[in-house]
DNA sequence: GAGAACCTTGCACACGCTTGCAAGGCGGGC
DNA sequence: GCCCGCCTTGCAAGCGTGTGCAAGGTTCTC
């Protein structure tokens, strides 16, 4: 009694039903052959037991498991959690269920996180943070296991890479707050390092030179909250203040708005624009108001789970493994207007 | 090529061994008796092979697929969000591995979502929303799978339930209102009518009345911070305005407090005193401030992972059954010192 | 009405693993 | 020297399913 009785096996829906096991398999095996009124014994048979298809056995024999991995840190980050529920919910209408692995924690952690996929033969395994060892990530391609990478830019083949045109989006916002006026530009960024977060650097300060224009770079800690209030002190008590500063991250524009106008007293934008990105919620409550680039959550998850359900050979696998998604600007208070 | 090579199995690594299977198959359990020389001999093939056992077929045999179901919906949101973190962290240190499935969209899907739980032989699951059908609920306890339900009170046995101390929370808000002077008192719910939000507005109703003061209560919408604002609108335009009011939840009152401060200028603490639960990130964040009750996100975590892992007959799974715990005060600057 | 074409159904094998059982090897106690 | 017990190891049965194959039944065509 402990160990409550099993689940019931095909066999005994088999025997209720009075067909064969096959039949049962077939009946829940979609495009197989029954016909109508054995179908319904079965699904009646099926029904009076509570009799479910073992996932378990069937993902052995078919060599296809469903379950799909993601594999995430700082999950209960606004955009990352956004970003899981949008890739769950779509994996779910795609038939596929979502395996949630946590690598907050060592720095192998991703690697453990792809060997838990393998055990679990996962059909593919979405990677959101962090970047797996060449080799793991090799074997896990070799076992037939798919790989998707959003927002990292490793050059593995065979996986599908989505990124964002995160270098064109400075770009626009340089332009945006040249017409409001600005010319003290500031980029405030996370240390981390992040393919992304350097890629919106790097095209903040490239586009600012072609405006002519300087571009003070401030980088600390991670890309949360706190961050963003110490890069306000780092650059509010420069000798010369910025007019207009683009954090990589709405977490961290929230935080530097925070500072701005409680310590600093600051008033945005009048005295200073801010942008931000990923368009979080927060990013729209009234107390920031933050113009922002917003995060494409859906169409990556929509790309990410239709790639993963595409039949392919090997080819074209390697052909589209690399998909580029545009990041809108949304217009809200924190920038004047040009 | 289409379909990459297989995986290896036990049987190539035994051979490469020079072992039987079973050799590979022990090496493998924790426990299982193998000498230290073919130990290492099947692990170094098992290495340069690069073997990885199959949970889905070790699961079909031990009748233990490892395998835990979250089942939650308003995943994005950050309390939700919190509480999934800590959970498949916790499960991960347990040597269990979190399945994640969303039921956002219709009514039945937590229904749904426990089939899920049952076709791929889920050890337990988790209900951190909506509540099952009880027949599948006991379709699910008959097969031997364990469940957790987070902050609703169902009464289904053989289930563990966690709450919190909802009811004896709110009335220390009534107290903390009461020493800060305030005596037009409001509480600002959701209409979603949870058993938690609903304890929350009991207690605070019948604390409040124990001090002799009435409570205007508002409900509306979700759990958003649109609801928030919506609530604010509500209440600010009564004739009598309230000087406190505790809302259901940080969210609510983050679009409370936007709402009371951008619309209505009311300056907090000063004029108005609010208080929230759950203590969300966005609550210790300097526009806020919020005084508010911290879901104990660990120990809820913690408390139900540990059940799971429990050795347990079917009398003590009964017996501690429910657990109830406790949310402490955060002060911060939305209510008035005493 | 006969033969072909098609649909349905059962059999049996395969998937990769765990584990009870029995046999073998080894050392220790008398 | 013998027997007993322990540790290790291989064998083989089974877990619950999918599916190729062949046999049987039905329908269609001419």
């Amino acid at each position: 009694m402990a160990q409550g009785k099993i689940y019931v096996s095909a066999l005994e829906v088999a025997e209720r039903a009075g067909v064969s096991r096959s039949a049962v398999s077939r009946t829940f095996t979609p495009g197989a052959s029954v016909s109508p009124e054995t179908r319904s014994k079965v699904i009646a048979a099926a029904e009076a037991l509570g009799y479910h298809v073992n996932q378990l056995a069937r993902g052995l024999m078919r060599n296809e498991s469903g379950i799909v991995c993601l594999i995430v840190s700082d999950m209960a980050t606004p955009y990352r959690s956004s970003l899981v529920k949008a890739l769950t919910q779509h994996l779910q209408n795609a038939g596929k269920i979502a395996m949630l692995i946590n690598t907050d924690r060592s720095d192998g952690s991703v690697d453990l996180a792809l060997r838990q996929a393998i055990r679990y033969r996962a059909d593919a395994s979405i990677i959101l943070s962090g970047l797996p060892d060449k080799s793991i990530a090799d074997l896990c391609l070799k076992s037939g296991q798919r790989l998707v990478l959003i927002n990292r830019n490793d050059d593995q083949d065979g996986t599908l890479k989505i990124n964002l045109d995160d270098r064109e989006a400075a770009g626009r916002v340089v332009t945006a707050f040249v017409r409001a006026g600005c010319s003290r530009l500031a980029f405030a960024n996370s240390d981390a390092k992040t393919p992304s977060l350097m890629a919106r650097e790097e095209g903040f300060v490239d586009a600012a030179r072609a405006h002519g224009l300087d571009v003070i770079v401030e980088r600390h800690g991670g890309t949360t909250y706190e961050s963003g209030k110490v890069l306000a002190q780092k650059l509010m008590t420069r000798d010369v203040r910025p007019d207009a500063v683009f954090c990589a991250t709405d977490l961290l524009a929230c935080g530097f708005l925070d500072a701005a106008r409680h310590q600093f007293s600051l008033s945005v934008p009048e005295e200073l624009c801010v942008a931000g990105f990923d368009d979080i919620q927060q990013a729209s409550w009234s107390s920031y108001n933050l113009t922002t680039f917003a995060q494409p959550v859906e169409a990556i998850a929509q790309e990410a789970v239709s790639w993963l359900g595409d039949e392919m050979d090997a080819d074209l696998r390697r052909s589209r493994s690399s998909r580029r998604l545009h990041a809108d600007l949304v217009w809200r208070g924190s920038i004047r207007a040009g």
